[in-house]
DNA sequence: GATGAATGAGTCTTCATTCAT
DNA sequence: GATGAATGAAGACTCATTCAT
């Protein structure tokens, strides 16, 4: 009981948070339980309950800092970005590949997660993934403005082209024949060509 | 106790499996109990176990038989193609998206509940998955092979559009302003871009 | 797991109230816990859920039982009686010091556990408790109408006089130096005494 | 960490004394937590333990110190009072109902909460209650021998009208019909009339 | 085929309490 | 005096499952 010798907050929280990151990935929000958490970053189930009030309050902050982190990696990209949107989709897909690859258990709990989440707790996240969504189809949108690519329906072509690249999770691992970043230019050719962006593009943006 | 007036095995069973797979579509596998899944049927708990001695040999069955019922119709469809990989994949494309509006929950569970299964039952249903997703590698292989496609990793290619395609059920629903064969054509267009077919094939083939 | 052999449902429940009443009362409802009980009847905690779906729903189950049987003991003895407010008093005092003689453990919780309840469930038994009081008003509103009894303000009077009667739970045991029906025999005359009815009646009405 | 400004042991103390009374009132001892008390004088649950060892301490501080303060005010009272019976109870009478409508909280855990009590704790504060129930029986048993009163058994007499006072807790409530000095009269009378005191003497006494 | 009674392991969570700071 | 971090035991309750009926 009572305090460890050395112990910190902040430092403990940063720690459940990675191991619960990984459990909930692994096992599923609603598999994984408390206790198993605990166990991993060898605490006492009781201990975790000073930093979350409940399970699902953990849920939200993983999925919050997830988003949040997500707009604001992208928002930094961005800046550095000229206004045409061949040039900010390569940097688009690629950034997606990217930060997906780097942050897998994120990612698949961004994706998974979500029905478990009470309605007004599904509301916070659902509006950080419409905006990251917002971005793409806002590139669309212009590209198709200026006749740089077909998109008809750029709703549509958004959805699609994030769930083509989002799916690189699902298959890659390190360590196979393709590095990461020749999957990086292979998705990123794949999503210009979705909206019929000939080839030439890619190799300069690389 | 005793049989109820009128029952019949096989239709409970169907029932039962079909109050399953909205049950487990909504709320997750781990997170759904087979008390719910009973109440749904107007049954007690304990008569589930007639038909399925675990509840994951229930996740099981509905997998199998989804995976199954998958390849089965596919292999129906292909028997009337062409060897022409071009109408092959817009054929595979309209039938993935029709396939999978027609069936959400089971599209949902096959994607989302591998990880719960037990090692040899993920073998199973696994082996299906990739067979369908060779389906897809084989025509892009083929349409590589006779320079009517541009896939130089057939498999990320086949990954990709698979991908793509599945996202459907994400922000699909009936009678919103686009009809399913208006999204069937959009989706089977943009598979067809991602290996850099024209888009002159399209409308034929619808 | 599974059914004991010969066990049956409205047996083992009755049992577990009796047990229920006996633990409530002696620890407190909030302070019993569905452990303590089970192993009381030689169960295990979840098979106490088959029977009430929460310790509430015991609780009121109990208080409900307890209430329901008082009224209806009242009303079997009550037509046995004349209209004479006079010899009514005596009964009630009576059968009250009787009743809650014999039940010490409803009788406690009756009273102690209310504030446990959750309003719907208050409201329910609260209803009855009053109807119980006002049995008593009435029979001192009928005796101070024909002028054999002075309550001036009828319902603190039989406030009063409840209070008092119920009181004899805190103290008598049995096998102390005064019997049961001693007890009564002295209440019944202390209660006739609040409402200034004279002695005389006491010994007849025994 | 460290001390709050302005902030002072002895006045702490008395502030959470109040809001644990008020606490353990409303919802039971056992249902109340050191949590819940420490949010109600905003303070963190570990402070509390500066000023009380346990929880039953602070409990048993409570009921002591009612009941000291309380024997000590009938003291305080007795002393202006003849020896006459009559007078004595008349002023026993009315000292209880305004000491009891004056402290609901205390007088409701005093009768509520001995159950939870340690056994030499409870033993302490059961002293104290026997004395002030020995306060009225000595009243009785003057009465009775001087001919004054009837009290065939003084100590039933005694419990009888101390519960007959005490319920007035139970349904008084500010601001109804009756004013407070309506109840005490009432309440007066009655107790007078239970050992057969006729009704003259009241009125002068009041 | 189906049910009601039961189990044992487990769920999330709260509890009173402790002690380094 | 007071806090933040932690504990271990326990809380009510749910779970998948079993088996006598």
């Amino acid at each position: 009981m009572a305090r460890k010798p050395g112990s910190n907050g902040e430092e403990t929280a940063a720690l459940v948070r990675e191991a619960a990151l990984e459990l909930f990935a692994q096992q599923g929000y609603a598999a994984a339980s408390m206790r198993q958490l605990a166990k991993l970053v060898d605490m006492r189930p009781s201990a975790l309950y000073h930093y979350w009030p409940t399970k699902q309050d953990l849920l939200v902050d993983l999925l919050e800092r997830h988003m949040t982190a997500l707009l604001q990696a992208w928002a930094e990209r961005a800046v550095e970005l000229s206004n045409d949107p061949i040039e900010r989709l390569d940097a688009f897909s690629r950034f997606h590949i990217r930060y997906h690859l780097a942050r897998p258990n994120e990612v698949f709990l961004s994706y998974m997660e979500l029905r478990n989440l009470e309605p007004q707790n599904f509301a916070r996240i659902e509006a950080h993934r419409r905006h990251y969504e917002s971005v793409l189809k806002d590139i669309l949108i212009e590209g198709a403005r200026i006749g740089a690519m077909q998109a008809p329906e750029p709703h549509v072509s958004a959805m699609a082209i994030i769930a083509m690249l989002t799916g690189v999770n699902t298959w890659y691992r390190d360590g196979g024949r393709l590095s990461a970043s020749d999957v990086e230019q292979l998705y990123a050719e794949m999503a210009a060509a979705v909206v019929r962006v000939g080839r030439q593009n890619k190799t300069e943006a690389a």
